[in-house]
DNA sequence: CTAAATTAATAGTATTACTATTATAAAAGA
DNA sequence: TCTTTTATAATAGTAATACTATTAATTTAG
């Protein structure tokens, strides 16, 4: 079972839809590509049509400016991976496998089947979230943003995770904060780990395997700590 | 007691020590104060230069670009906030008293003593770090910034709050990683009730008072896990 | 087959980030 | 004291970036 290719997109997020064209397709393919070469600040719009090949004025007219097509494909992603954590968790029966499903995902540990869907390299993009995610919202015009819905899919994702941990144990009262706090970690940890590892104690085998041992023992030390018998 | 009022800075995070001198002092002043209004993407050092008052080629010659004047900042507040944490946790006896004070200089909760030191607003301050400060070293110079020791302050910090979790539980193994979780979720979770409090489970009250709790949660849970005894 | 609408390219402008050079003031040495 | 050196800031730029107004070309519709 695949994943249905084109996820509604918010329309706030593109001022011509790139699902639609060919250029558009491509012109997100190498935003990716482009992005995770050159880092946010140093992308620009010149560069990317460079790329295509196409005009910068081509790329301005389907999206605002660089910051609204990252916060595209960063939406994208969090829509790919609501729907891997709800497609991968579906069949479970406890909500303790669920979790530790959860945390595979977050720290990429599931097998590689992926890699490419629909023309995009989910390793690049992947590498986009770890460094660049955060920018998308720690901005000055977050509420307005926020207002367009354009973080749905990253509080959708939450939301699902945090009725997971509330099915775990209904008497935790912060599911959603710990979820948030799983999420960012698994992807600072991933760099802290690669680039300043004296911020984590996986410095000799920066492995992510690592930072998935150290989401499962957060999450179910916080999970289990006033619930007297559970599944581990 | 008063702290030391110029901490030692890494001599890379400038060309000439602001510190130094009057126009300097009041460059870094007067950066916290625009950086803080504007948000460090419009944040330009010509707008700086209006404020001073003074030319964009003058802030030029104390700082090689923006970015760097950023880590500056920055990298003052882990120092300070390294001096509040020694200072506040050395009296104390349990080093679980020392975490929870931890949690509340992390959550700002402590008494308002300070909110000016050397003509620096703290409360400006702690409002970039919140923003800003991951925008510090994600960046594609990540490694060559952290050669240059430009991120010590904050290891330091990270350091000695692990070595407090060791103290308490000297076998939890990810004392590190603990210690980077809470620094950055008290920003974060920050951020997110303020901005996205679907994120969080603190959107009726926003207040710090809940991060705290959230973190005193987290921490508390994981190291007590595989300890049968120890005090809370 | 023409008119309307869509789409992309051309050719700009304002701002930003940064620098080479010059001017001025302070300090040091004779 | 006076000159020379040094430190510091201002002037006046440039290259690149972010963005836009207008024109040209193509597609679609009646």
């Amino acid at each position: 079972m695949n994943w249905e290719l084109h996820p509604k997109m918010n329309e706030k997020l593109y001022l011509r839809n790139p699902e639609q064209s060919e250029i558009g397709k491509n012109m997100i393919k190498k935003s990716i590509n482009l992005i995770r070469k050159l880092g946010f600040e140093a992308f620009t719009f010149k560069k990317l049509a460079e790329e295509i090949p196409t005009t910068e004025a081509t790329v301005y007219r389907y999206f605002e400016n660089k910051h609204r097509l990252l916060s595209y494909v960063v939406a994208w992603y969090w829509h790919w991976l609501d729907y891997q954590v709800m497609f991968k968790t579906n069949n479970l029966k406890s909500s303790a496998e669920k979790i530790k499903v959860i945390n595979q995902i977050l720290t990429w540990q599931m097998d590689e089947e992926h890699t490419v869907i629909d023309d995009i390299s989910l390793e690049d993009l992947h590498q986009i979230i770890i460094y660049e995610s955060s920018k998308v919202y720690l901005t000055k015009h977050v509420t307005e943003d926020n207002q367009y819905q354009l973080f749905k899919p990253y509080k959708n994702l939450c939301a699902r995770i945090s009725n997971i941990f509330k099915d775990f144990n209904p008497d935790y009262p912060y599911t959603r904060s710990l979820a948030s706090t799983i999420i960012e970690m698994a992807h600072f940890q991933d760099f802290f780990m690669t680039h300043l590892p004296a911020l984590t104690d996986f410095a000799e085998t920066k492995s992510l395997k690592n930072v998935n041992d150290f989401l499962n023992s957060l999450v179910f030390s916080a999970l289990e700590k006033k619930v007297k018998a559970t599944s581990n």
